[in-house]
DNA sequence: GTGATGGCGGTTTTT
DNA sequence: CCGCCATCAC
């Protein structure tokens, strides 16, 4: 590229190697960019200088984040670089979002209709459970989550129900799994619902059907320059989606870090980073290896544990900015013990005069946060959690999303199931199932059969007149969407579906803060266009809020949580055998279980910009049962130049080789290290996720047909026709109306009822 | 249909 | 040890 002629300052201070990378815009190009070596900054970059030079309108290029921070903040700084006007037109969003939106255009080609639900993991546990209890399948035995993990994986791969190898099936419900794959799909099709991973199989399915090659065609068209960030991340289907955009000759360009793969456990393939050169011949790889975070000490220690990954493509970071402090190790004697420490480290930080919100405690697991949590309580220093529970993922903001859902897509059959009983109705599982079996009978949905069923006196009449209370409601709130601004409709629905009312009666104490949560969210609708996009937004887009807003605070986050932060100091704690890494990684993938735990072991370090603490304990309290642990062999991979071991308890700091027995736990230490392993193993199952229980028993049934089935098998009826119904008994068909039948029983009473309810005698 | 108690299981997590 | 669910008693 030659140099331009104005405004594009912001090329200035791009080390050569970082310049090169993003003025390679002619060969597609895979940027290699290691931890804190400025990688944002080169896409942003590359994307400014791609538009500014006039290489391509906005609307010719597409941009793929692994998260909606990611494309927020591009979207910011590339506007900002280009002089601060917002990029319009550009298509630019998560793998999820972008094939939504290509999704509600395509919809019919699918079998949707373009306002299709995207459900969630729980909507999606939900429905399996369904499913596989209506095959009789022991859910207890084979759980409805693991079924949905497995069948996440196989969309991670491309693979529908179809194209799974048989010999895949494995012995989940006695290799049932795909049967049941098959009729999730189906249902989700009834429900004109998607999940996430069908945002991206369906427009695969798409393109590559050639009854609509005008699809992919015009994509082609379009699209001159596709980017995708943190490529180490993508699974095989965003690589399929990636590689058929692309056929039409656009320029790619990929970035990630092979060393930063830590999402293998969901379907993320390292493989498509290592291979890309192969798929794209003639690509240019660039490798940003200058640091510009974190110490020289720090580099040598994450370049020491990286170094014992044999699959990887090899990155050296360096830096100019000098070796700084060593990191310090330190093993403890227990769980408590290791918080005391990192609480009077954190005070001594703050005494030097260290911002809190520059200290981080990064975790393996969840449960490790407890004790940090009680320590910084009791020494009463702020913390704020990052990772809990999502905003959208709180029962109230789920309960409201679910009363938008049904207002704007009546066939939604979970959303209607989550709230038809809150707040509390009195219509509880018996009528579920009753309006559920109604609903399959006679192949409509769940809002359809209660329509039904309340045309008839099958229902009890209280239990009518809720029912039909809920669907005038909803009738009426679907007509206000056209006229009535779609913040003040939420607020409605939850006033008359006495959602608010049952909050303001809940005496416990977080009511409260559900009803400000709902506020809250009203609030935030005002940001959107149309319900639907609202909708759209709050299915997609995942806002990771902190628990508590205290603005000099200092950090609870999971490593993985971490990727992609950075503090000055950071505390490593729990680097145990079992803990990290973890058993379970271990025992499911082996080596490549072990190798992504060290990949976290890299992130974690590599998050420190002057500081690192590691630590690592002799007893672990796990589940409330106490658990010998022995440290982490990731603690000997450090490089012993570069970490001072505080271990003391009379031995000197450079005794770290020998780190555990000379860590001065008295006569129990030793003990304790050579029961251990074995018993963080044994609190874990072993063997791969199809296999985790024996089944003793076979469940041999029959699956029930389809709706479509079910419905062409269902007898005709003629009046005078004797029937028997399930809880009127018998009696004579006087008058026929569609499914509805009225009829004169036994006991001298008319009834009119659903046809899907009796049996000719 | 709703509220109370016992049993079981329990990484990482974004979309 | 804690939280979720499933089952049981009303």
């Amino acid at each position: 590229m030659q140099a331009q002629t104005q405004n594009n300052s912001f090329l200035d201070g791009l080390n050569p190697v970082q310049r090169e990378a993003v003025e390679e815009i002619s060969r597609s190009l895979l940027v290699l960019a290691g931890a804190g070596t400025g990688k944002t900054r080169v896409l942003t970059t590359r994307l400014a200088h791609i538009l500014h030079s006039g290489s391509a309108f906005p609307g010719e290029i597409l941009a793929v984040t692994f998260t909606n921070k990611a494309a927020q903040e591009m979207r910011e700084r590339v506007s900002a670089m280009l002089g601060g006007a917002p990029v319009d037109g550009w298509w630019l969003g998560t793998f999820h979002a972008l094939n939504a939106r290509m999704l509600r255009r395509h919809a019919d080609l699918v079998g949707l209709s373009s306002n299709f639900s995207i459900i969630d993991m729980d909507d999606q546990t939900r429905l399996l459970k369904q499913l596989m209890i209506d095959r009789q399948i022991d859910v207890k035995k084979w759980t409805p989550k693991v079924a949905g993990a497995i069948i996440g994986r196989w969309k991670d791969q491309a693979l529908g129900p179809a194209q799974v190898p048989p010999s895949e099936s494995g012995e989940f419900a006695d290799g049932r799994l795909i049967e049941i794959y098959r009729a999730y799909q189906q249902r989700l099709k009834e429900i004109n619902a998607c999940d996430f991973g069908d945002l991206i199989l369906h427009m695969i399915t798409i393109f590559k059907d050639a009854a609509n090659n005008d699809v992919l065609s015009e994509l082609h068209r379009q699209f001159r320059y596709i980017m995708v960030d943190e490529y180490q991340d993508t699974n095989i289907a965003q690589y399929l989606w990636l590689r058929l955009l692309a056929q039409g000759g656009a320029n790619v360009c990929c970035v990630g870090d092979d060393d930063q793969s830590i999402y293998g456990w969901r379907g993320a393939e390292v493989g498509n980073i290592l291979k890309f050169e192969k798929d794209f011949p003639d690509s240019a790889v660039v490798r940003l290896e200058q640091n510009y975070r974190s110490t020289g000490h720090i580099l040598a220690a994450a370049s020491a544990v990286i170094n014992n990954n044999e699959n990887r493509l090899g990155k050296t970071l360096w830096s100019d900015g000098g070796d700084g402090e060593k990191l310090i190790t330190r093993g403890l004697w227990d769980g408590d013990a290791e918080a005391r420490w990192i609480g009077e480290k954190i005070e001594d930080l703050q005494r030097q005069g260290q911002d809190l919100n520059q200290i981080a405690v990064l975790v393996r697991a969840g449960f490790q946060m407890r004790n940090f949590e009680e320590r910084l309580i009791a020494l009463g220093i702020n913390y704020r959690v990052i990772g809990g529970p999502r905003f959208y993922e709180r029962a109230e903001i789920r309960d409201a999303l679910a009363y938008l859902r049904v207002t704007t897509q009546p066939n939604d059959d979970l959303a209607l199931e989550r709230i038809i009983n809150v707040p509390k109705r009195g219509i509880g599982k018996a009528t579920v199932e009753m309006l559920y079996a109604h609903a399959r009978g006679a192949g409509i949905s769940l809002f359809q059969s209660i329509s039904d069923l309340c045309q008839s006196d099958e229902l009890r009449p209280k239990v009518r007149a809720t029912l039909q209370g809920l669907i005038d409601s909803f009738t009426l709130w679907r007509e206000q969407i056209a006229v009535m601004p779609h913040n003040e409709l939420c607020a409605l629905i939850l006033e008359e579906s006495g959602y608010n009312a049952m909050l303001k009666a809940d005496k416990a104490p977080e009511a409260e803060g559900r009803l400000e949560n709902l506020k809250e969210m009203v609030a935030g609708m005002e940001e959107y266009e149309t319900l639907e996009e609202f909708l759209e937004h709050v299915a997609l887009v995942l806002e990771n809020r902190a628990k508590g807003n205290a603005s000099d605070a200092v950090t609870l986050i999971t490593l993985h949580g971490a990727k992609g932060l950075e503090y000055d100091n950071v505390f490593l704690p729990g680097w145990e055998e079992g803990l990290f890494p973890s058993q379970r990684s271990m025992d499911e993938t082996g080596l490549k279980g072990l190798e992504e735990e060290r990949r976290l072991a890299y992130v974690g370090i590599t998050r420190a910009r002057k500081k690192a603490y590691i630590s690592y304990v002799a007893n672990r309290q796990m589940y409330g049962k106490w658990v010998n642990a022995i440290p982490s062999r990731f603690v000997s991979e450090l490089p012993d130049a570069s970490i001072v071991n505080e271990s003391d308890m009379g031995m000197g700091g450079g005794q770290r080789s020998s780190h555990w027995d000379s860590s001065g736990y008295g006569g129990r230490a030793s003990s304790a290290s050579t029961a251990a392993g074995a018993s963080y193993g044994s609190n874990y199952t072993s063997g791969n996720i199809y296999a985790r229980r024996r089944s003793a028993t076979n469940s041999s049934s029959t699956a029930p047909g389809t709706a479509a089935a079910r419905r062409a098998s269902l007898p005709s009826y003629q009046r005078g026709q004797r029937v028997v119904h399930r809880s009127f008994g018998e009696g004579e068909i006087i008058y026929i109306d569609g499914q509805k039948l009225d009829i004169l029983f036994d006991d001298g009473q008319t009834k009119r009822v659903m046809a899907s309810f009796i049996e000719v005698l």
